[in-house]
DNA sequence: ATGGCGCCACATTGGCGA
């Protein structure tokens, strides 16, 4: 089973780029961001006619967030329960048993900004919520554009932002909160060439130059974890004419090694 | 290295992203 996170910048922009990606790649599951669509815009139709379902929820200009998956989707969840946000940042469904949750999290623009404390507060109402989620779903998977890149080898020059926005010390805590509920990092699980990112400024050449952060991950609960062969990102979509600043992440589960999993260790 | 690029909208410039 194969899950992707790919922050689109503009659905409208990129959807050929969409349909020639589930043509070619041919994923189960692909979290979306930036779709920048109100839901009456929503390409809906160009998804279903590729053999897809999909669930979404958007707005006008910023965010919006969606899921497309080859099997059905149920318990569709718009919005972080009992946090109040006019922001389309976060979706979630149960697809083939497991629980998808799909998101785009704040940006937080910079330290002394409004929208940093609005980023802080986003993450912490985020782990109440999975929290109580994971009591529910042993098999879970967090996927999307998380704005912030975990760990010095996720920055390629970690002294040029050093403390600033997207690897501040409040906003690396909160990724680890979140690996705390029992969330592991697909991407180091498996060894891992140096400099891979998943975003790359589109200005000064930043892709030719590899000047990018990792800020796009797919964390898994440990069942699925034990269960994922691979996890890496898709560097050639960002090669096409007009890209997304982002490349698509990708983590690849074995149902076979999932299933037995559930056999051995069944939920208590 | 202040910006640079790309996308969007009550647009032809400014806000925002990261």
């Amino acid at each position: 089973m194969k899950l992707v996170a790919w922050n689109v910048n503009s659905l409208k922009v990129r959807l050929p780029q969409l349909m020639d990606f589930l043509a070619t790649r041919q994923p189960d599951v692909v979290c979306l961001q930036e779709t920048k669509l109100t839901d009456d815009k929503f390409p809906t139709a160009d998804i279903e006619a590729a053999g897809y379902r999909v669930a979404f929820v958007g707005q006008k200009t910023y965010n919006g967030v969606a899921i497309v998956s080859r099997s059905e989707l149920t318990e569709i969840q718009l919005g972080i329960p009992g946090f109040e946000d006019e922001q389309k940042r976060m979706i979630a469904a149960t697809v083939n048993g497991i629980r998808v949750v799909c998101v785009y999290c704040p940006n937080g623009q910079a330290l002394d900004s409004d929208k940093y404390p609005y980023k802080l507060a986003w993450f912490d109402a985020l782990t109440l919520w999975l929290k109580d989620e994971l009591t529910r779903h042993s098999q879970l998977a967090l996927l999307g554009d998380y704005n912030i890149a975990p760990d010095d080898r996720d920055v390629h020059d970690p002294e040029l932002w050093k403390d600033g926005i997207l690897v501040s010390p409040p906003e690396r805590e909160r990724f680890q909160t979140l690996l705390a509920l029992g969330l592991k990092d697909s991407f180091r699980l498996f060894e891992q060439p140096e400099k891979v990112f998943s975003w790359w400024d589109y200005r000064m050449m930043g892709f030719r130059r590899n000047h990018g952060l990792r800020i796009d991950h797919i964390l898994l609960t440990e069942p699925l974890a034990a269960a994922c062969t691979s996890s890496t990102v898709d560097r050639d979509m960002r090669k096409l004419e007009r890209p997304s600043d982002h490349a698509p992440v990708v983590a690849e589960i074995s149902l076979v090694a999932r299933e037995s999993q559930k056999l051995d260790f069944p939920a208590r």
